[in-house]
DNA sequence: CTCAGTGCAAACCGTTTGCAGAACG
DNA sequence: CGTTCTGCAAACGGTTTGCACTGAG
């Protein structure tokens, strides 16, 4: 995916978010935050990791994970979890109202699209079932448009069992 | 949660699709179907085997996740990963066009509701992006009826970074 | 009687943690 | 210089797998 134009001022806030908590701004974590305000990408801690790696950075997974910790916690980049198995980190600089996923289920491929109705369900969620909304995920897993044009079709999972109440 | 009185068809069910596909229905695999089938909650693996135990039925995890696979190919049971660390297993029969969630942050309730809007979504999804949709989820976190009356308050994360491109 | 299922324990895999040595401020 | 971080390796927790034994058909 592309490069982001605004990536240097969001290091910057990450910088000055550590400072604010008391934290050291170290080297490990300028190149991490480095790596993901400079993608537009959904990388899990496997892709940051080989992204340093090609920069010619060598830093331990652990280093990741708790580098990772801060930055969602400066609220810089969001956590996401598609039910691969591992978690998937965003950074918040490009999706602006943009907050939901279409999850290409042949090239796990991630675009962004944003729906203005889930706030008219929320409304109606609040007022049918007291329930108080804080957030939301909503994703939808298919085929992208490459992957169907390739011809690409999904396993429909074999077997099933016909719903007949005998 | 409550009881399900068409439990047992469902649990025919089930011995049908073991039998069609050739498999054996061992007791193991009544008993997980059971616990299931009977209950309307979305459980976990940890607490299928305390229900099980509760029954004085003792089957190893491992017999339970086996059998949770079958249970999910068959499709008579609907496998949910809500980003506990583990997932959840909901049977398909109270659940008929109602496939969304709401999650409360505070107690873990897992209630569910309709949304119509989300058909619109996909169908605008499919003209737009020429993703083909196959499947979606649509979960609202935050405080149950409940939970919210009893003066529960979401943590805010704490922390935060003012957003301001520098 | 045969083939698949079960239970146990070990393996797995993403993530977390403890600790000695290295850096930040 | 003290405090926090880093890297390594070991620990963790949910899930999967290998294998000898049991049980369904």
């Amino acid at each position: 995916m592309s490069e982001t134009s605004s990536a240097p001022s969001f290091i910057r806030l990450f910088g000055r978010y550590l400072r604010d908590q008391g934290l050291p701004v170290t080297q490990q974590r300028e190149s991490v935050a480095e790596v993901i305000f400079t993608s537009t990408a959904h990388l899990s801690v496997d892709e940051i990791e080989e992204r340093l790696r090609e920069r010619g950075d060598r830093i331990g997974k652990a280093t990741i994970y708790r580098t990772m910790d801060l930055l969602v916690k400066s609220r810089l980049v969001e956590e996401h979890d598609f039910g691969e198995g591992f978690k998937r980190y965003e950074h918040r600089l490009s999706q602006q109202p943009i907050h939901e996923h279409l999850i290409c289920l042949e090239c796990g491929s991630v675009t962004e699209f944003e729906s203005p109705e889930i706030h008219r369900v929320e409304r109606r969620i609040r007022e049918e079932y007291g329930f108080k909304p804080a957030r939301h995920r909503v994703e939808i897993y298919g085929l992208c448009k490459s992957c169907h044009e390739a011809g690409a079709v999904l396993p429909e999972d074999g077997l099933f069992c016909p719903i007949e109440t005998v």
